[in-house]
DNA sequence: AAAACAGACTAACAATTGTTAGTTTACTAT
DNA sequence: ATAGTAAACTAACAATTGTTAGTCTGTTTT
């Protein structure tokens, strides 16, 4: 895998901002030259179809994801730690990347078929590791015994749609989150 | 407003279940027309445009949404009462429309300019009321005085997103969720 | 039986789509 | 200065888009 070139990753960066207003499907290639400055035709000088921005905006993002997970399911730590830990990691990507995040919540179903094969993959493990550690902490007794699927819906909801929130709200700040966000997840609110 | 015939809301019951899987722009008129075994101008007998079916499909359950959280914030509950409330109005909704709200999630800003405006407007009433409700509950030392944004948006994120795990995992029926869910968000799971 | 109508059809449209081919421009290395 | 190259351009394409016009068919109303 080549590490893309500055122009590339500016038009990728492009993209973002308008995939996350419009939806992919509605946005034209025209639009896109036309937020950089140039002709539709010019951006086929550094990608190879529209398609492609869709990849390298998703599939890095996810990679980092499954990889992150596994190690904290890895990790010598209490399951409570661990959620926490996976709370913070979905913070710390969408600090990074708040509009890439839009097309890959909303957007991957138009991956080309073998990144979309790829993506669900990862995104199926994901969610399996992720209910590993919510039931061996319901079976240690650290989490209260409520229905796993729900409770794995109700955290995995919140953060994943963190990127809707961040940026638009003043006192939504990497610090804010981090302090109130695991507490309110984790300790609930009354 | 007339009331929609039978076969128009054929029409946008056909189209929300499209529309959720590849989001409104990506769905053509041929699309639905097949969906129906009918030709796509044969559509027009019954709508005057796609945007249309969008409007029908969104704009009603808005204002569903709208009409009742006023009602909750109007009576004579808790807060953390009208909090449970809230919660269970968005389960119903989500048992009765779970395609529909696919695209109120993500489909709302292709909407005509005028109904576009509506749409937002209510929008931000409903979290204002929400969050006026949040405020009180922290006032009132019902709720912990966590930061009020960091609830608001932990709260809504779960359940506005509900319509993407039911119906794909056999135990989220409306009962499981109505026990479960507002105990998950309200007191945590630990 | 005649008339009216609802709801399907075929055919076509103008606009927009992603993309390609070939050309020009301006900088960089020889 | 010359050659090479990266990155813009113009022009055009074939396909697809939402939509309209006009027609046909069967059922309902008079």
């Amino acid at each position: 895998m080549q590490k893309p070139s500055e122009r590339k990753l500016e038009i990728v960066t492009v993209s973002a901002r308008l995939f996350k207003e419009k939806g992919y499907s509605a946005v034209t290639m025209r639009d896109i030259a036309q937020a950089m400055d140039i002709k539709a035709a010019s951006l086929y000088n550094h990608i190879k179809s529209k398609q492609e921005i869709l990849v390298l905006m998703i599939i890095a993002i996810a990679e980092e994801y499954t990889e992150t997970i596994r190690a904290i399911a890895a990790s010598g730590e209490t399951s409570v730690e661990k959620i926490e830990k996976v709370i913070q990691l979905h913070i710390d990507i969408t600090v990074r990347n708040p509009d890439a995040l839009a097309s890959l919540n909303n957007d991957w179903m138009h991956l080309p078929k073998p990144e979309l094969q790829y993506f669900l993959q990862m995104r199926e493990e994901y969610e399996d590791i992720f209910r590993a550690i919510v039931k061996k902490g319901i079976a240690d007794g650290e989490i209260a015994a409520y229905n796993a699927e729900v409770i794995i819906f109700s955290i995995l909801s919140t953060i994943r749609t963190l990127y809707l929130w961040y940026g638009k709200k003043k006192d939504f700040n990497a610090n804010v989150l981090k302090t109130n966000l695991k507490k309110v997840l984790l300790e609930g609110i009354i």
